[in-house]
DNA sequence: CATGAATGAGCGTTCATTCAT
DNA sequence: TATGAATGAACGCTCATTCAT
């Protein structure tokens, strides 16, 4: 699954075959299809497993009664934190979500992984502290930028530190926030 | 060329065939092959096409003289532009900058876009007025947002309206503006 | 579909493989999907078009108003006929009537080869003239005597003349008759 | 074996894979090679044993003293015996002699049966009785009758009775056997 | 002794590319 | 110039066989 993530993250779903997943995982092609039934379900599972990740590292602890700015940092940390412990499953997710191939069950663990944020924002909209725009738009920015941003990290062209994810937040929240001024 | 935009946009490189296109566009498979050598030709030729119309969209009429606002007013029209004008190729362009299969002149194109908007950012940073940010980090929370934003348009998951992008891009600003308060 | 029936009915059709197909046809794989969605809709269209023909050469002129005898004279001359002309696919019936991998156009086909004999046979045994078997038995001793003999013939292990054949039909004949003695 | 045997007999050989025989069988993969070298292997061997069986079945008390007609209802009946006794071994032996993949041993285990067959015809000949044809075509008539005929009991097409057996024998006789009429 | 996970050759099939028409 | 039939390398996948447990 590792081999699997890392190719379809770097190549995409159509431009990987399975005997480069086989390859990279030092095994025989044969035994992928021991485990998984087709390259669609692998891909497929592979997606729940990652959604199902992040999900969990962006909900855990959460501070329900915490105010949207903290809450804002927490999802933000929980994204941080996932990145980095598995840098390739972010771009996996960003970029095969809503893919042809997906079925029924991936797209609606996805759509949890949604649920949950719209939850945040609407209740940030309701509080009057976060932008009265489209759900969908606010959490496409934010996840846009960050995925993005995170991309260049996984890249290499810039370098992650603590201040700079701190100042990414701050840029991220300041796109999506009310201003008072 | 066309039917080949749509076709990698909506699929991807790996997921779109010749024949595909060739039936979209409703021509023989092998006049395809009169006009470029090979698929990755095709797509190289594509790219540098869509790069080129799009940094000639955010550029063309760049208001050197005005005021950083301003001139992110007007790049920001440009991309707007340029999404509306043909609604796959912004996509295109995101899904397949940095592919594996780009030529050097379609990456070398690439990086003229890249680095005309560097030259926007870096110049708003020395006037402090964007923050002191990796260029490439503000560029990607921009643009990052912004095509994820126009993907859910292109879904029609949300309406477009004058209202709806003058807000979003007025979030945009404000995740890279150096704030006062 | 010649190469294809050849291999059909010698290896039979899960001992013969696309590639086999193509090499005797001498062309390339590639080629059989053109003309063929796979390689059990090559057998089934092959099948089918084999009773047919095979229907054809036992039904053509055929003598409604003559006795029994001129009848089955007729239908074994018809037998004899198909089998020497296409000598592998009397056997490619024979072997594949029956298959997992057959459609229901083809069993369809099948059976009005065997609706055919049927009413052949029931006639005969209106009349007195054929054994009070069930149809399907005495249709399967005759085919089952003729095919298992002509796959000699096929096998070089007896020649086929004209007074050969001619004894033959006599023996099929006394199988299915009623002996006055 | 007897899981073998059943899945040869209704898929064929190149049909059968060795996990179908397994699992049928209720043993590991691994397990078959314990017992035998391949898959051809098994094939020779269960062709040889069901041969073997079919020859002592026909042959075993065999009225070397008695008439022709005896004999035949002896060898009738001991086809009858087998067939009934194992529905699935004499459509095996039918569609599996002469295959590619039989060794030496098989076809020369075959040639026994077929040598055994031989001396019956080749006496009622000498004798008279039986008409003047090829004995391979006499032996194929008697064969293809009956096997075809079995094979509607197993498919449950027509019901086994000791009547039917009894006219089936006449009837097969009357195909070889010299009519004075 | 029995197992079943692992293997990789080879299956059925697709598709980028060629070329005669 | 435009075509689409033909190609064969390479795909996704299966399965006869092996071998560590």
């Amino acid at each position: 699954m590792d081999a699997a993530l890392l190719l379809f993250a770097e190549r995409g779903y159509d431009g990987t075959t399975v005997p480069m997943i086989a390859d990279t995982a030092e095994v025989g092609a044969g035994t992928i299809y021991r485990y998984f039934e087709s390259k669609e379900v692998l891909v497929n599972v592979l997606f729940q497993e990652c959604v199902t990740r992040f999900i969990g590292s962006v909900s855990r602890n959460y501070p329900h009664a915490a105010n949207i700015r903290a809450q804002f940092t927490h999802i933000f940390g929980g994204m941080v934190r996932f990145a980095k412990d598995d840098i390739h499953a972010l771009h996996f997710i960003e970029t095969h979500s809503g893919a042809r191939y997906l079925d029924p069950k991936s797209r609606e663990t996805f759509q949890q992984l949604m649920d949950f944020l719209h939850a945040f924002v609407h209740s940030g909209k309701e509080q009057g502290l976060i932008r009265p725009l489209p759900s969908d738009a606010l959490i496409a920015i934010v996840f846009g930028a960050f995925t993005k941003m995170f991309t260049l990290i996984r890249a290499g062209k810039i370098t992650e530190t603590p201040e700079l994810l701190s100042q990414i937040e701050e840029s991220c929240w300041d796109a999506v926030r009310v201003h008072s001024d």
